[in-house]
DNA sequence: CGCTCATATGCAACTTGATTCATATCATGA
DNA sequence: TCATGATATGAATCAAGTTGCATATGAGCG
């Protein structure tokens, strides 16, 4: 239900194509919500039909025609009610942990192994989260309102990747 | 797809009836894989007919009668194939990231109130997990293989919760 | 006697997300 | 010339999770 609200979101902050906002649900909002093409064009034609979005279409020279979507009226007032809501938190469901519950069938070389991976991919994803720290969010008393609350949300994905790798040591030193 | 491995960890553990496994995939194991009685029982239907569970029936005095499953030979061999795969890990999709990403359409206190209510959330989740770690786990080093990786989930629950609350500090830090 | 609560099980409809397939333009390089 | 990759869009299908509804037993309470 939230995928319809962070393209709201992110349209309401710029106008944007299926394209664009695909790339951004895979790459700079992966910490926030994530999603594929196929998912974000469905929403935008849903979006559309229920006036929450209006369309413009663009011809490119050299390039296929392409979609630009804006938030309407009634879709900053849609936005607007979901935010205020208190949602529940999402519940918990991943399959590192179910393994490790299922424990005495795997060996510790081998879950060791599939811990390396995660763990390299952590690395990676905080060096990319302090990247974008630095360039972007180097002094956060000086940032608006709406930027901020984004810097929150970056600190957000650190604090967690930090977690799984303080979490992958103290597995480590367990197997070991 | 996990929510029938979680099921048949479960039961290879202990041979259980549908009604234990869905307290216990909503309380003990709520930080591991989360799945409400209709999922449950629906899955065990399914594991059933592919032979990967074997069916008891028991009456009692008093109460409706219940089923009991236990794992077969065949659902021993499919989770030991499942767990050796690894998995990729699960896309972020959080709702409360969205709020913030859309961020300058709420007030500060609004999202203060929000943030509060999980925060309480999350101190008693901590405080559960704490007092199962103390009563259960003490003594990490005397745990069998099997209860030393349940050891490691409840771990992980642990310092995710942590890091909620940790974050929570900054973003109150931020709003106030 | 009817009410609610805990035990115990399940079906059906619906929504969301994942996977598979399809189409079209143009630039670049082999 | 042909293949590949980036841009740009979408339908169709399948799997998983959510929600609503349904049923049955017996205990305890007013």
């Amino acid at each position: 239900m939230s995928l319809r609200y962070a393209l709201l979101a992110a349209i309401d902050e710029t106008p944007s194509t299926g394209y664009a906002l695909t790339r951004r649900f895979n790459e700079g909002l992966a910490h926030v919500w994530s999603a594929n093409h196929q998912q974000v064009y469905r929403e935008l034609a849903r979006l559309e039909k229920e006036g929450l979005l209006s369309v413009t279409v663009e011809s490119q020279a050299g390039k296929p025609d392409r979609k630009r979507y804006a938030i309407t009226a009634a879709g900053i007032e849609a936005l607007g009610a979901w935010v205020e809501q208190i949602a529940a938190r999402p519940a918990t469901r991943d399959p590192l942990l179910v393994k490790l519950f299922a424990g005495d069938l795997v060996s510790s070389p081998r879950l060791c192994a599939e811990l390396d991976t995660h763990r390299q991919t952590w690395r990676e994803q905080l060096a990319t989260y302090r990247a974008i720290e630095a360039r972007y969010f180097a002094d956060p008393d000086t940032l608006s309102h709406r930027y901020r609350l984004q810097y929150l949300a970056l600190r957000r994905g650190i604090l967690n990747t930090e977690s799984w790798l303080a979490w992958a040591d103290e597995v480590r030193a367990v197997l070991a």
